[in-house]
DNA sequence: AAAATTAATGCGACAATGTTGCAATAGTAC
DNA sequence: GTACTATTGCAACATTGTCGCATTAATTTT
C-alpha cells in the first residue's frame, strides 16, 4: 500500500518535529485545525509503521510519540529509555542505549522502558 | 486507613502465587468465584501500594501485575526488565536488574521495562 | 457476646483511550 | 482529465480501569 501524502500527514509531522517532548494524542490534536481523531491516530500508527516515529507506552497506558531519529521501514533502534514526569507529565527521549540480553529461544521485537518520577523542573529540591 | 483481611484478598493473593506469569485482571477473575470486577482491581491496587504486589503496563496499556520478592509498603526494588510474548501473551519477570541513571535534578518514583517479543516456546525458530 | 466503627464489597455509571466499518473525498499516476 | 485507491470524517464500538454510594462484614471496643 502506497502512502500519500496529505496536509494531516505533513501537519502531523511538523508538531512532532517541533517539538523536543514524546507527544499524546491530544497535545497533538490541540495543535490541529480539527483534524479527526481516529485520522490522527491513523497517521501516527503510520509514522510508526514507517518508522518516522515511535511509540512510548506510558504508566498509565496511553500512548506517546516521538521522532525516530534513525529508523526506517526495515529497521529499528529503539533500546534507549523514556523518562516521564509525575507532574507536568512531559515524556523524553534519553539518548543512552541499554544492552539487552534475553534467554535462550527468545525473540525481541520492541522494547518499551520508561521511567517516571519528577524531571528537572518539577523535582522538590 | 488499616487493611482488613477478606476471603477475596486471600483469594487474589493466591492466585498470584499461583503462577510464575505476571497477571492481568481478566485472568485473575476467571480463577475467581464472581469477585466483582472494581473489587478485584482495588485489590490489586492495595497490593501495589503495599509493596505486595508491582505493576506492569504492557504495550497495549494492559495492567499486569506480580507479586514482589523483596518489597514492602516503604522499599520498592522493580528496576528488572519484563518481557511479554506477543503470541501467548504471558508477561514475565526478568531477575538481573538493570542499571539506572538519571541526569542531574530527576527523580526516579517508578520504572517500566518490558520487551515484547516471542518466548522460547512460541518463537519461530 | 453485643455494639460500634469503618474498611471492603457490589453495583452501576462513568471516563479515558484507541479502533473499525463505511461512505465520501482527494492524492497520484497515466 | 480519468481512473485508481489511499485517506479522511463520522459514528459507533471495544477495552480497560475508576468512582460514588449504599450495603456488608472484619475488627475493635465495651
Ligand atoms: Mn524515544
Ligand atoms: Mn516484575
Ligand atoms: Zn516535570
Ligand atoms: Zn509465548
Amino acid at each position: 500500500m502506497k502512502r500519500r501524502n496529505t496536509p494531516s500527514k505533513e501537519k502531523v509531522l511538523s508538531i512532532l518535529k517541533s517539538q523536543n517532548y514524546a507527544m499524546c494524542h491530544d497535545t497533538i490534536a490541540e495543535q490541529t485545525d480539527d483534524i479527526n481523531r481516529a485520522t490522527i491516530y491513523r497517521i501516527l500508527n503510520q509514522f510508526c509503521e514507517d518508522g518516522v516515529a515511535h511509540r512510548i507506552t506510558s504508566e498509565s497506558g496511553k500512548q506517546f510519540f516521538a521522532l525516530c531519529k534513525s529508523c526506517n521501514a526495515g529497521e529499528h533502534h529503539h533500546n534507549h529509555l523514556h523518562f516521564q514526569c509525575n507532574s507536568c507529565e512531559k515524556v523524553e527521549c534519553f539518548k543512552s542505549e541499554i544492552n539487552i540480553s534475553l534467554p535462550e529461544g527468545y525473540q525481541i521485537e520492541n522494547f518499551n522502558g520508561l521511567i517516571s518520577g519528577f524531571c528537572n523542573s518539577c523535582a522538590p529540591n
